[in-house]
DNA sequence: TGTTAATATGACCGATCGGTCATTAATCCA
DNA sequence: TGGATTAATGACCGATCGGTCATATTAACA
């Protein structure tokens, strides 16, 4: 008797709408309203399927979030330093939207909105992200690709720092295609003779 | 006959209580009024001073990157690797305070603030970083401290990306000292390795 | 001390925003 | 098709915010 809709798809599409008003207006300056139209609803049918602004807010971190520990959880241990470097190298060479997102991402990370629940929740995800790289770290050391003298665990973490970084600002200041292809390889470069077992070829 | 106060101390001290109350409350849930409170003043009084809050925004920031651009050039080039890992080093290892501003900064630097022109006014900054670190990396390739493969502009200019991810991490994950320490000290030994001549000593 | 111009004040205003809810529209089944 | 139930709507509300301005206060000089 009754209408039905696809209650997660719909979650899904508002999620997809916010994002996109999100990137073009910034997090803050975007109105309920805002993603209503871009949505194509009315602003009260937001309300039937998230509680707030907030919680929009949480689920599409959330969402963004679990793609990429997803991802990461997917990959396998790296087998050469080489194939390694290529794996940073990747991680950085985002597409230009995603790196817009960075930059509503540390908007919505200001402590205007960032409850200590939601800052927890993030910080571990970076955690993470460096755990996954103390673990390519350490294989490889065992394999004898990257020097001993690292420590795994916490070179991994400044790891996610550094690539963090080099993202976001790709996405705040709107770096070429061109030179941040130039900054990532000077990078990586770097990273891979910093790594690099003294006994290993090369 | 009138009354006659400092009016650029005035601003200073406004300036300082508008940072204070960002840094602990973040900037877009900090009312004018609160920015009042914390300066001891009445609202009012602070538009006699700027003609708005993103006038009072952008001083603040203004001010503070004037000073790092300050200290940049005031500083002399290193005349080996140590000194130069050394001084990035000390980049890093900010006090927990200007870690926490770090956060501010970014969210103010969302969409929903940053204009056009405050946006190229902060990408010449970290340009001039950049370059700051570009001209470095030269002088010491020219003494055969630094490998010459290495483009120095974009090696400067992706240091300065690395280096700030990881001071805003600290800042909004609230890394601690120690392990931050950890962190920075790692990453000092990658760079060290990484940059170094393969005629250089040790 | 009284005068006067600069400075400070905070009640007030228009605008806007997140969120609500009475009403309407849509859809499935009998 | 008609009735029952879910889904969608948007006018409306209370709260809040940035910003204004008529008024009060302050301090330098005669």
């Amino acid at each position: 008797m009754p209408k039905i809709v696809d209650k997660e798809k719909m979650r899904n599409d508002i999620l997809d709408a916010a994002m996109r008003v999100f990137v073009e207006k910034g997090y803050h300056a975007t109105t309920v309203s805002n993603v209503a139209e871009a949505a194509s609803l009315a602003k009260g049918t937001l309300y039937i399927y998230f509680k707030s602004k907030d919680a929009m807010t949480t689920a599409i971190v959330d969402r963004h979030l679990a793609g990429i520990t997803e991802q990461i959880a997917a990959e396998t241990l790296c087998q050469t330093l080489d194939a390694f470097l290529e794996d940073l190298q990747q991680t950085m060479d985002v597409p230009a939207e995603q790196a817009a997102f960075h930059r509503v991402f540390f908007e919505v990370f200001g402590p205007s909105f960032a409850s200590d629940e939601f800052t927890d929740h993030v910080a571990q995800f970076f955690d993470k992200l460096g755990s996954y790289y103390a673990k390519q770290i350490a294989h490889l050391q065992k394999k004898g690709e990257i020097a001993e003298h690292h420590n795994a665990v916490s070179l991994g973490r400044v790891l996610a720092s550094m690539l963090d970084g080099v993202v976001l600002h790709k996405g705040l200041f709107g770096i070429s295609e061109r030179r941040h292809r130039s900054m990532i390889k000077d990078a990586v470069t770097m990273f891979g003779k910093g790594l690099q077992s003294p006994t290993s070829s090369e």
